[in-house]
DNA sequence: AAAGGACTCATACCAAAGTATGATTTTATT
DNA sequence: AATAAAATCATACTTTGGTATGAGTCCTTT
């Protein structure tokens, strides 16, 4: 939101500017109108790129980290949400242990998870979850 | 190269088209000069915004996939060649007995490398290592 | 030639991860 | 209300991972 105001003042000031010049280009009538308007049109290409291309960088950027996530592959795999959890809290580099806690819920309970979804990944250990996980954008 | 040829085309057409219509104005004169200036002043604001938009977008897409690795960090860590490689084949999900096949050398000698290596990177799980070395730009 | 770093390997022991099986409780869905 | 899927937990067991320590070999650099 706060980036919209600034470049649109920018081009409001401009627009009066280039009508203020136009108006005395009229009365010192000597000099062309089309190297006016031309003068006027490249100004404002130029102002026109030079104001995308500052804030159009950083937004894709950050865009770029956000490959969506495959939520169809994860429905075919057949991934519950609780599973999709302890998937992402693995990926994180949490201990079983450590997930249990975070989720307030046994050990044994995050034993089965991860078991379940090794089947499901078609994995046999944690860090192969990740990398096929990874591969098929079910996670970050 | 080329992704300059096609707006300049465009600009150089937009200029001409511009020049006409201005001409065309000062004929039937009766709408005033400051509305056909704002009215080119706009349009060209809005083909500059077009241009950089689409193009930038892309360039700045491919290059975030290639954050470069950080080989500062690496030496700084003190990680040798062979601990890279065995952490390399941990991020890709291998256990160490599959690691000490690839590299023609004993489980022990993996253990002690990857003992070396959570030292070095200050963590205490293979899942942990692969999420700081990302972190740290040391592997892709 | 000596020293240091990198790489190798071993033994032994403990901790964490993973497997298999069975069972109970929630929570949606029909 | 009945059924099915998801979530919970347990016990028992095996495998893998990780820690600690010591030591030998091979380069490279002083």
């Amino acid at each position: 939101m706060r980036s919209i105001i600034i470049p649109f003042a920018l081009v409001l000031s401009g627009v009066v500017l280039l009508l203020l010049i136009a108006q005395y280009s009229v009365i010192s009538a000597n000099v062309s109108q089309e190297i006016y308007i031309g003068a006027i049109s490249i100004a404002f290409l130029a102002l026109g790129i030079f104001i995308s291309r500052n804030k159009k960088a950083k937004r894709v950027l950050v865009k770029v980290d956000d490959i969506p996530i495959d939520s169809r592959k994860i429905e075919e795999l057949g991934i519950s949400k609780r599973e999709m959890e302890v998937l992402e809290l693995i990926s994180e580099g949490l201990s079983n242990q450590e997930i249990a806690d975070k989720l307030f819920v046994s050990l044994n309970t995050i034993k089965t998870h991860t078991a379940n979804l090794f089947v499901k990944l078609d994995v046999k250990r944690r860090t192969q979850a990740v990398t096929t996980a990874k591969e098929l954008n079910i996670i970050k």
